[in-house]
DNA sequence: AGAATTTTCTAAAACGTTTTGAAAATTCCC
DNA sequence: GGGAATTTTCAAAACGTTTTAGAAAATTCT
């Protein structure tokens, strides 16, 4: 291994000099830069990371625990995120650490890792409402991004996330126009902050149109395809049942799709579906029969905005500017159209068709 | 933080002896070593890991590298797997870093990290029969351990694996002497070493038997379900319809059960099923409609074998010493039943049924 | 008691960078 | 051509540990 006190020596130069020519900073004669990089990439210099760290302070890991049986079962996009971050994090020769933890206290993996001091931030994935981990590392003064955010609001931490209540907004409002009034809700875990924040657009969105969803109408579960069966087969048996279907996810989406097949319901005749697409490359929305309407929003697109704020708050910026939240779009496909005929009447509070 | 300057400090020691004291050299009064302690404790001293790094020239860092479309789509295990080496390297202090590879070129990662120089060493996971992984970094000589091997014989790597030729004759066995003689063959992708392991075990099983099995009734494709399903379907229609299934996957095993339900047969009693289990938590073996017979080697069990080899092959050990291959256990439940009566029949060459 | 060991500790070097403070070299201006 | 201003370079310190070489203290031996 060359080290820069080699590159020095060659050159009949301080190890100084060669390290600022190297990381192009003013104070050096352009002509001496063009000649240490001529030699440095001669002598297939690589700096040591480690040397670097340890004068900078800085360890260049990030880490990003997942909670072990909860992530792997509930957030199939865990890992595609995963490997975006780490594609990006490249970027800056940053490295992405992965813990697993099938501890019940989700914070404890966090706490020992802090100990350490060894890592330069976290990313945490699918906060919850009140989210535990969030809580600590701010106690704790730790830098941390968030793929998502807890609660209802802005909070005062940096994230990216997509606008959950307005995508819920979104999908109530092409379903009303195409004339249906019962919409049912197969949500996500009623714990996930984007849940909770699709549940309030959902239901601001239902106020604004005057309409009603009963609670056995809205229910939370996985995203999983056969809680999308069970759940549509069920409420497809209703006197009043719904006309349609907004999904969390497409996998649930699926599992409606199958229900309403199983039933002898056309869709989008009888039924019209929507969904929101992670855009994760196993389950696509377009090759669905019939095609999925949805709201979109890659996950993957998280993954550089997500990394760029972690640099830039490890450089100090301040976490109200590294805030971003963006909007899904919503893709019309074949999966909603009118609502049938005969199938226009809401359901009122009590739950009883008002036709 | 503190270091280890200030507790030298406090005690009116030198760095040296407390460095000694803490790391448990004979060379320090066991009096002074317990003050030590205590004040380290008392101070909460952590050692600053990237100094030790630096003078020790380890990173303590293993890397491993997901091959993006490919791994995802094909190796369910990937994670089970990452997961639980990441435990297991934190019980040494070691972090696991994770990188992911949308690359054509499957060794390029490898290429840029070993470059950087900062990693101790990679961990891999499964290869094909001739891998290009494995052969770059042999070369390079970074350490690596393999969860698996390429090949069919015993390589000069250090790696953990299961038998996978033994498996696959363990299984023919057990329907062999059930009376079975036209074996199916769902396998894996043909370019995976433990592939082409079984095939040559289930291959030679048969010949010992005085067996046959026709190409047309083995396949090679990715662990699925769907893959299960069609396969099955389409060999349960020939005239010398295969009356056991040999499946590479338990969610193989999923798909020819679906395929036997379609076509009428029951199991065990029209047909008998066998598979591998990884025991991957989210597809149960048990759980099956019936409880599906295996040869079991769970998956996770290779963690803490993986991380000890690595540990000691970094420490100096042998590859030669760290090298192990398990037999699976074969699990009788009930998708596994004599043959049915006039179906004793085996295969010829020629596929034409001898009965 | 003095020499020879053994035990216990220390000062300093090392790991490979970056950065600070200062010195040397060059350019500029009158 | 001489001083000031500017550009370019350097020596040394710093980051926090481990390790080497050796000194001091304590113990044992004769």
């Amino acid at each position: 291994m060359t080290k820069l006190k080699d590159i020095a020596a060659r050159l009949g130069l301080s190890p100084a000099t060669v390290s600022r020519a190297l990381n192009g900073f003013p104070e050096v004669n352009e002509q001496t830069r063009q000649r240490v990089q001529a030699v440095a990439r001669a002598m297939n210099y690589r700096p040591n990371q480690i040397a670097q760290k340890l004068v900078s302070g800085r360890s260049g890991m990030i880490g990003m625990i997942l909670r072990s049986p909860v992530d792997v079962a509930t957030d199939p996009s865990f890992f595609e995120v995963m490997a975006g971050l780490s594609s990006r994090l490249a970027d800056y020769d940053m490295d992405l650490v992965f813990h697993a933890s099938n501890a019940e206290d989700e914070v404890a993996p966090y706490r020992r890792l802090v100990a350490k001091a060894t890592l330069d931030g976290f990313i945490l994935n699918a906060p919850t409402v009140e989210d535990q981990r969030i809580q600590f590392l701010t106690a704790a003064g730790v830098p941390f991004v968030v793929h998502g955010r807890a609660g209802l609001g802005v909070p005062d931490y940096p994230f990216f996330d997509i606008d959950n209540a307005a995508l819920a907004r979104q999908s109530v409002a092409l379903l009303h126009d195409l004339g249906h009034r019962r919409i049912a809700f197969l949500n996500g875990p009623a714990n996930y902050a984007y849940a909770a924040q699709r549940l309030s657009g959902f239901q601001s969105a239902l106020a604004a149109r005057g309409l009603v969803t009963p609670t056995r109408f809205i229910r939370h579960d996985r995203l999983a395809e056969d809680y999308g069966q069970r759940a549509a087969a069920t409420m497809l048996t209703d006197t009043a049942a719904p006309t349609a279907f907004l999904c969390a996810s497409t996998l649930i989406a699926a599992g409606v799709l199958r229900a309403a097949r199983k039933a002898g319901l056309s869709v989008p005749g009888d039924l019209s579906v929507i969904a929101h697409d992670d855009a994760i490359p196993q389950f696509r929305a377009v090759n669905f029969e019939p095609a999925l309407t949805v709201t979109r929003a890659p996950i993957r697109d998280a993954c550089g905005p997500l990394t760029d704020k972690m640099v830039r708050l490890l450089d100090g910026a301040q976490s109200s500017d590294l805030q971003t939240m963006v909007t899904a779009d919503l893709i019309v496909r074949q999966s909603t159209g009118p609502v049938p005929v005969g199938q226009q009447g809401g359901w009122n509070e009590t739950s009883v068709v008002a036709d």
